[in-house]
DNA sequence: ACTTAGATTTCGCCG
DNA sequence: CGGCGAAGTCTAAGT
């Protein structure tokens, strides 16, 4: 990884234009050809400009072999992406070698919440029981399809973060798995660990039941709140 | 702005929960605060683990003074973020002041293919006049609200790339809006840079018609393709 | 190769 | 401050 810290302006053109007046910024340079571009202020996350692979970069150096510019290419179908850097002062320019990836391991995303609903159904509705995750259907699988406590069906529709979207989801899924006479009366159930309000308005208007769990009570962490039984 | 390049190992805890194995890797830290992480390896644009301000920075050093651990808390409602830095070694550590912010300017987004669309709309339809851009509904603006030739009402979904979710989008705002006796008949145009198949087969189902935009020719830099007009 | 859906999405606007 | 829509979204997985 190059790390160049430099006075410089920035153009970018490709998806759009755009355009960095001078000041001094951090050029990460990475092995495979990504290069992106920092300042102090702003984001900590996204760059100012970026490209990412696969690239070109070309440096520029004058006759003092001073890097002057920097012109980082990209193909993107008939036209080009480019980025061009004008550098009036390098203040730092080292390399590291840093050795081989180390991916990142996570925990408790939506697939890690899908699990725990699977292996725990009730929490998605009083008597339920699972029948099969991912049940496919011709417009995508159905996150859990259930029996309730009466034997009928429920399709399950999982989120981290429930918005409008997953409703409209979960709607595509109820259409079409009622096509099927067996399962003309299957009903609808968001679960997620967060539901926005307009996306539980849209849901219970629809006659979806909308359900927020709790990650650490899924995992048995911690005793979910008696309160409504202590009264 | 502080650019640490050290061996280390990195767990985060917060909205999930995440481990980085032991490596080489670069530690970039905001005078706000913000904290990121890179690896040369994978996304040139995504660090490895983050923290976006505001946050406490906590530095610990060994009798030598040398950096053994970093802490980074942020408050996070009820509950706390927070990643753990483990330093095993310090290959590098340098701050450089950058100075003032410098601003990203961006030309060619979606609010450009709207005012550009607002001016001319007949680009979205033979005879079509301007009655409101931003019409508000109670579940979110209508880029362009028209009239048609014959005086009809139109609603106008403008995207740079319109997808299943835009076609969504445009039904929910005519299902609300034909809810007006006097919009009873509203009709509904998505007009996008460009149009996915999918998109398109969606929405012509459902009588919304699909207009691609040439953002060259909107400019004015570029005639429209006149090859029909020809034979 | 293309499409779909998730993301610690992030970011910005507007109420 | 919360919700919603856009992003040069990016990225991984499935077809």
């Amino acid at each position: 990884m190059r790390l160049i810290v430099a006075r410089c302006s920035v153009d970018y053109t490709g998806r759009l234009t755009t355009h960095l007046p001078e000041a001094v910024r951090l050029i990460m340079i990475k092995n495979d050809g990504g290069v992106s571009i920092w300042h102090d202020g702003g984001s900590s996350v996204k760059p100012q400009n970026w490209m990412t692979p696969p690239t070109v970069v070309e440096f520029k150096t004058d006759d003092a072999d001073t890097l002057t510019h920097m012109v980082v290419r990209k193909r993107a179908g008939a036209t080009e992406d480019r980025l061009d850097i004008a550098i009036s002062e390098v203040v730092s320019d080292v390399t590291h070698d840093m050795g081989e990836a180390a991916a990142l391991e996570k925990d408790g995303v939506e697939a890690h919440l899908q699990e725990l609903l699977a292996e725990q159904p009730h929490w998605c509705g009083e008597g339920f029981r699972l029948v099969k995750r991912e049940w496919a259907t011709d417009i995508g699988p159905v996150d859990l399809m259930c029996r309730d406590e009466h034997d009928g069906w429920v399709a399950v529709e999982i989120k981290r973060v429930a918005t409008i979207d997953a409703v409209e989801q979960l709607t595509r899924y109820l259409e079409r798995l009622r096509e099927d006479p067996a399962m003309a009366d299957c009903q609808g159930v968001l679960a997620a660990q967060q539901i926005k309000p307009q996306a539980r308005v849209l849901a219970e208007s629809r006659g979806m039941r909308c359900v927020e769990v709790d990650l650490a009570v899924l995992r048995g962490e911690r005793e979910p709140d008696l309160t409504l039984f202590l009264v």
